[in-house]
DNA sequence: TCTGGGGTCCTTGCCCAC
DNA sequence: TCTGGTGGGCAAGGACCC
């Protein structure tokens, strides 16, 4: 293990929901929840406000209403924060050529690849320059930790929250770790946590005195052994800026469960093309495809088949989906369906592999998206105003959707460098009203001296699709 | 209370080849 | 020819993460 806290983990503070509210000023300093909307929808992101609530992640939607009837409750806008996580990995890019990302809001980073820090003092130093340069090019708030390791780089992250820096000096991990909870490693869910809890074991110190072979036994060989690294703070993981993709996978809850197994066969349809436009997007193919069926009373079974070679064949994935389906019992009805490929190879040749009778059908390729149906503009349906969304209205400018129903949408006109503004509302079908990007948070500016490089150039929020 | 969507990794059991 | 051990591939399920 390394001796000086040079590997950084930043966390962005409740990045949906704060992002949110700094494009949408009358949410600042209000409980905001994002997440599906839809009866059975939970919550991706809670700001702070809203926590006090009781409200958190993956918390059912109908259940954080209860807790927060007041909170403003929003629908995920992903391209929105990818625009703003591709411009927090640049910054974090600038530090070091080791950036390994786990999500659209976190990722470590290895000060010592480039020399950006090389002991305690410049890596807490570098720390605070990130957090100021987060905030200078997106107005959000990002929190640090700094330590020899990535597991403890994350614990201290988690510790800074929100809006802080944690340092873990090196020869001080053990005595941090040890009264921490079991739940506090990763790797270590609900699962876990009770089955340790049941053999008397809570803190991470008592794992330590449990013992390796306590512990595989407990837990089986891999997590075992994995354990009780963690808990004498040892973590050798390298931080590794690419990772390749194992696996694509699609999946759908309905609102309401599916009893009719003509539409099941449809959804699972729908879903394989769904699947293999993803695989092809990004210039894959894979052997194996994966029916996942959610039942009726949750409980969720999977069945697979392997192909003799990698496909991205929209009627060979379809066909091998309607197989599996068929050894699949939906009496009762389904709650959730999912298509996947895993065995992932790059495609590069066409039709290496071609298995479907009368060779490649294309369909499933042509359709021109797959952005989900709240992010895409259907000319055919009524239109629809996802709740949060950007509006443009010829009269009244900027604003975004705070509702609608019933024939009408409410629109709240504000930009993220206005004050709160005004409501109006409108007929759904008003033709002075259309949807609208969004707007960058932080305001362009000339550059000036000293400014971190990329926030001289994030005057545009790029690639967005309103 | 009633549980999303997209992933990764591990374990177990079975079959098959050697 | 039969048997046992071993290891790999595959299928299914479960835990975990964000």
């Amino acid at each position: 293990m390394r001796t000086a806290p040079t590997i950084l983990h930043l966390d962005m503070d409740a990045f949906f929901a704060s992002a949110e509210q700094a494009s949408k000023p009358s949410l600042r300093g209000k409980a905001v929840v994002v997440g599906g909307l839809g009866p059975r929808g939970v919550v991706a992101t809670a700001s702070y406000e809203a926590r006090v609530f009781g409200v958190h992640s993956a918390m059912p939607m109908a259940q954080a209403r209860r807790l927060a009837p007041n909170a403003a409750y929003l629908v995920p806008r992903f391209a929105f924060y990818r625009s703003i996580s591709e411009q927090v990995m640049e910054l974090l890019r600038t530090l070091s050529p080791l950036v390994e990302p786990l999500s659209l809001d976190e990722a470590f980073v290895d000060l010592e690849a480039r020399g950006a820090a090389w002991d305690a003092d410049s890596a807490r130093r570098t720390g605070i320059q990130l957090r100021a340069d987060i905030r200078a090019v997106t107005g959000l708030t990002g929190s640090v930790g700094l330590a020899a390791s990535k597991m403890l780089a994350k614990i201290a992250s988690e510790q800074a929250k929100p809006d802080g820096l944690v340092l873990i000096e090196p020869g001080t991990e053990r005595a941090l770790l040890g009264p921490l909870s079991v739940r506090t490693l990763p790797g270590v869910g609900p699962a876990t946590g009770d089955h340790l809890r049941r053999a008397g074991i809570h803190t991470v110190a008592e794992l330590a005195e449990a013992g390796e072979d306590e512990l595989v036994r407990l837990l089986g060989k891999a997590h075992g052994h994995a354990l009780y690294a963690m808990a004498l703070a040892h973590d050798e993981r390298p931080v590794v800026a690419e990772r390749e993709a194992k696996s694509v996978s699609v999946e759908d809850t309905y609102d309401v469960d599916i009893h009719d197994r003509l539409r099941v066969g449809l959804e699972v349809r729908r879903l394989a093309d769904r699947c293999v436009r993803r695989l092809r997007a990004s210039g894959l193919s894979g052997r194996t495809i994966v029916l996942k069926v959610r039942r009726y009373d949750f409980s969720t079974l999977t069945r697979s088949e392997t192909l003799r070679g990698p496909t991205d064949d929209p009627a060979v994935v379809r066909e091998a989906a309607a197989r599996l389906l068929d050894s699949v019992d939906t009496t009762g009805g389904v709650r959730l369906l999912g298509v996947g490929v895993t065995g992932l190879a790059d495609y590069t040749q066409e039709d290496l592999f071609a298995q479907a009778a009368g060779g490649r059908e294309d369909g499933a390729a042509e359709e021109p998206s797959d952005e989900p149906a709240e992010e895409r503009p259907d000319p055919a349906a009524e239109r629809r105003w996802p709740a949060g969304h950007d509006v443009r209205h010829a009269e009244y400018g900027h604003g975004w959707v705070q509702g609608s129903g019933l024939g009408r949408v409410t629109v709240r006109f504000e930009t993220p460098d206005s004050g709160p503004g005004r409501i109006r509302t409108f007929r759904t079908e008003d033709p002075a009203l259309e949807p609208a990007d969004p707007l960058p948070l932080v305001p362009r500016r000339p550059g000036r001296p000293g400014e971190p490089p990329a926030a001289r150039a994030a005057g545009a929020v790029p690639g967005w699709a309103g």
